[in-house]
DNA sequence: ATTTGACTTAAACATACGTTTGAGTTACAA
DNA sequence: TTGTAACTCAAACGTATGTTTAAGTCAAAT
């Protein structure tokens, strides 16, 4: 490869995904694709082969950024002495659960993409659900299950949903939820206070105590900001 | 009008309902439409005006039949003796938050098509959150606020996104629940167990018992059946 | 200076879209 | 019988779609 540049294939990858989160597969032409993205329409074939092509593209770039980060609760919880302390873990881990979609830095796009992907009957759900939810799934299954050992392998998985799907309901109905309250956007402030909430429910549900306050930091996503950007 | 024969009419109304849920507004041909009615296209035209009016037909009448049955669980809940008695009067009314979206015999469609309303940004959402979320959510926070007395606003509200937003995603996510699981569909018994955590969830975030059994039914949907059709 | 390969571009391609037209059919009223 | 209004239908309308073509640009390698 004598030159390259990936500043229109990048560009295109960008405009499509907010217009393809925004939008819908069906509701973005490749026109409007290429004109957000100040390219030609032929780029789009030139750099991916077809829509299709491209919106694999942009589904899997989104599933490399949009995950879980599990920072070592199972072992922390496996760890843990008091109750109270497996309350705090796992309301750290809530926080991780809402990170994943809501750390600021990462475009709203991203989740509004998965969240569509979820609803349609098509190759792209195979793909959300084998990238970003099955290992989700399992790594909370596992917390939770330590976190009360008594907990049937089935009530764990409802304790998942649980927490994963309050999550997902602020992620997939946020319009909704803004209308609703009379809010412009999800401010930090009822982020914190909705990420308390889901994890006083869920404790409870277990029988543990509340988690208390936060002792180590200030408590917001911020220490969830995106990781650094891959060289492909 | 000398003679009508509103077969055709709702024959398209049917078929675009099914279709709009499935493949979305932009994915779905008024030739679709129309083939799967086993109608001429341009009878869309002529007995809707447009396809915009077409949709906004299909959701009006999905909003009339999706919605939150409030069997007087507030005067029951203020009427409750025992917190006993309260923990088991949320959980009939988590049946019902469920049978909105579960009952047998109501089409999944209907779901879906509130759903994909619920994330375009478009006139659809405002009448979605207007005719249905918030009756449902005011309905819901008046019952919060009586089962617990202390709980402010807020408070109450959050409770209500824990109760309404579990059963959401449920809907929602409804597919890749399944591949997670390994489903092929929602079983009643399923649902019943599901319905039961969540109700369990709530009400140990209220500090209240878990739900007894149900005393005086089996326990199942079916009483949430849907109601006559109205004539129109 | 020429070639090469990566990339861009305007134009054209065939198809599918939502909508409209105008003739035709049917059932009932006058 | 004629008239009228509700309804259906095949065909066509103009536009937008995803894709392809072929010419063109540009920087580095030969």
């Amino acid at each position: 490869m004598a030159h390259e540049s990936h500043d229109t294939k990048e560009a295109l990858l960008l405009a499509a995904g907010e217009l393809f989160a925004e939008r819908g597969y069906d509701g973005t032409s490749i026109r409007a694709i290429a004109e957000k993205a100040k390219a030609n329409i032929a780029a789009i074939n030139y750099h991916f082969g077809s829509k299709d092509a491209l919106y694999a593209s942009v589904l899997g770039h989104v599933c490399r950024k949009v995950h879980f980060a599990d920072a070592g609760y199972l072992e922390s919880v496996r760890g843990a002495a008091s109750a109270q302390e497996k309350a705090n873990i796992l309301r750290d881990a809530t926080r991780a659960v809402f990170a994943k979609d809501f750390a600021p830095g990462r475009p709203a796009w991203h989740t509004r993409m998965i969240m569509r992907s979820l609803m349609e009957p098509s190759p792209a759900l195979q793909k959300v659900v084998h990238d970003v939810f099955r290992p989700e799934f399992e790594a909370l299954k596992a917390i939770f299950r330590a976190a009360k050992p008594t907990l049937t392998e089935e009530d764990a998985e409802f304790m998942v949903f649980s927490l994963a799907g309050q999550e997902m309901f602020y992620s997939f109905a946020q319009s909704g939820v803004l209308i609703l309250l009379g809010r412009r956007d999800y401010e930090p402030a009822f982020l914190e206070k909705a990420i308390e909430h889901v994890a006083r429910c869920v404790t409870a549900a277990l029988g543990l105590p509340a988690p208390s306050l936060p002792d180590n930091q200030s408590g917001d996503l911020s220490a969830f900001d995106e990781e650094g950007e891959h060289a492909e």
